[in-house]
DNA sequence: CGTTTTTGTACATTATAACATACATGGAAA
DNA sequence: TTTCCATGTATGTTATAATGTACAAAAACG
């Protein structure tokens, strides 16, 4: 996931640009001092809000332009390169395939539980809805002193702002995946 | 026109107390100290582009609500309300009616030239529009080589990327009202 | 070509964002 | 009450954003 002051670094620098605008142009226009809008270009500085709101409008362009990449229509992951989150002795695994960011108001997991194995999770933010499809194996999930059993091509769907736990209750690898998902308030 | 770091102040406190978090449960969800989120919220920080970040993303919100604040329905601006620009010895007044904000194309101006009075203007941003309508005297408008004079009733639209001049040109007060415009991109 | 000007970067300094720690205040529990 | 715990604020320190000046390379000019 790129960061965001590297998104900002070249947007802005596109603009300018694209606009035929000097650093020395630019500082004129927002008042922010032509070292530190090459510093922003360069991505090696985090500006404040205040001076991108400076720059924004002293270039009389919309605050999300500068902040906002453009997501390309089609987006490949692949599990290679996915940054993998153990525990528990390394008996289950979390794959973040699609992030929580910005305006979008879910993310997607896969997590695989070894035989055995076992996974708590804290309370999300208030709201949230947990929503999961097992694909292989049996799991037991805890939540609210309420146990539930799913095996392969089972779901369920619940409110996860409380803590719950995931068991692997099988003879076997339990894969799953699953939807955190935030709504709008 | 309310500072950017105070809105974000107002809709980051107002989201926290409506999910009725501690600055403490958001210190953690977001990785931003508690004693900075304090600040923030008492606009007393400028928070940079990461931590906003952070913040966005810890809470499961999107960028955009932290720094737009709901514009009312309806905005009643009065003449004695506005900070006059005045210049070539008070022989002009610029009158800022609606200025430039975030996502808004275009900002509304009145200018008042006294007799004799003239008005130079750098130029603006490459693309930008200028549209004037005169209600009152007679303005001569200098742009490109070329020289428009304009009676009351009268309009012009010109690219204002380059300089341009105002000359009231007539025998009594001009008063004109102008629309920059910001073509996006 | 050499000279001038324009443009972006390096450097040193100041202002302030960000953090860790300690403190004060206001309930809840006893 | 008294004690305890939770929450938000004040304080001191460190990291870094922001600026001004000086410099180097490239572009424009003769």
């Amino acid at each position: 996931m790129e960061e965001i002051h590297l998104i900002l670094a070249k947007n802005l620098k596109a603009f300018r640009e694209n606009k035929k605008l000097s650093l020395e142009k630019v500082a004129e226009l927002t008042g922010v001092s032509k070292t530190m809008i090459g510093q922003i270009e360069r991505g090696e500085s985090s500006p404040t809000i205040t001076t991108i709101w400076k720059i924004a409008n002293g270039l009389k362009i919309s605050f999300t332009s500068l902040i906002n990449h453009p997501q390309p229509d089609t987006q490949l992951v692949l599990r290679k390169d996915i940054q993998t989150l153990s525990e528990d002795h390394g008996r289950y695994r979390v794959y973040p395939y699609f992030p929580f960011e910005n305006d979008k108001r879910f993310e997607v997991y896969t997590v695989e539980i070894d035989k055995g194995g076992y996974l708590s999770a804290e309370p999300h933010i208030e709201g949230t809805e947990e929503l999961i499809v097992v694909f292989d194996g049996e799991i037991t999930i805890r939540v609210n002193n309420d146990e539930y059993t799913l095996e392969s091509g089972d779901s369920i769907r619940f409110k996860a702002d409380k803590p719950h736990t995931y068991h692997n209750s099988g003879k076997s690898l339990a894969r799953v995946n699953m939807i955190l998902f935030y709504p709008a308030e």
